[in-house]
DNA sequence: AGCGCCCATCGAAATTTTACGATGTGCGCA
DNA sequence: TGCGCACATCGTAAAATTTCGATGGGCGCT
């Protein structure tokens, strides 16, 4: 993939989130996250048809997003959420849909 | 990629959105989109650092994603966002990072 | 010390994505 | 009719992603 220089650093964020999003494994881990707050590993293992391996790599991703915490507390490993991420996506999300004045400019071109 | 069974329709529609806004090139389309509400294929090709195809390429993703919205009127090519879908994108971050006594319970497994 | 459990990482194969030039299509104009 | 413009699509090569089994590391238990 080509890097587009023109970005900012918001863009080249949120572009890193979706992507890490952008995958059902991915997506089912973090609707699994929001709904029992905090996951064991095994317990994604057991949800995902996927072997142990794979979801660790899954996990893995979404960490490096920063779209999820993992704490290796001895024997099992836990994660969670990072709540201030996601608000952020969704602010970005608004934001695009929202522009000022959207509504009274459109329907100019498409119809 | 393999297919999850298990996911809901909201959670396989989520994963397709975040997997074509998953790419610099097309972030920067979609938020100049948002900018100037509306632009012809050549504008965008202008912004981005791409071959003319590769653009073509990008907006048919986002396009099969339901995301942009082209009308091909003659000579020209015209984008706009499709407002509700980032809407709806923006609602299910929001459910994500915001669920009901989200705040109450962390903190338990992770620290 | 030795064993088993839970998880991360490694290495490799299959698939998908990204990007480009070349080619095709539809429209307006000379 | 013929030419040029604005896009879309095709074919293809390079790069990245996805998945798995195998392996490694840390911890608790006997």
């Amino acid at each position: 993939m080509k890097s587009i220089d023109g970005l900012t650093t918001e863009e080249e964020r949120a572009a890193a989130i979706f992507r890490a999003l952008g995958n059902p494994a991915r997506i089912r881990i973090v609707t699994e996250l929001a709904r029992r707050n905090a996951c064991v590993t095994g317990d994604l293992v057991d949800v995902l048809p996927l072997a142990q391996s794979t979801v660790s790599q899954h996990l893995k991703v979404l960490r490096e997003a920063g779209i999820v915490r993992g704490a290796t507390d001895g024997e099992s490993a836990c994660y969670c959420l990072e709540p201030d991420v996601v608000r952020w996506l969704a602010t970005f999300c608004t934001d695009i849909c929202c522009p000022p004045a959207a509504d009274a400019l459109s329907a100019v071109c498409c119809d």
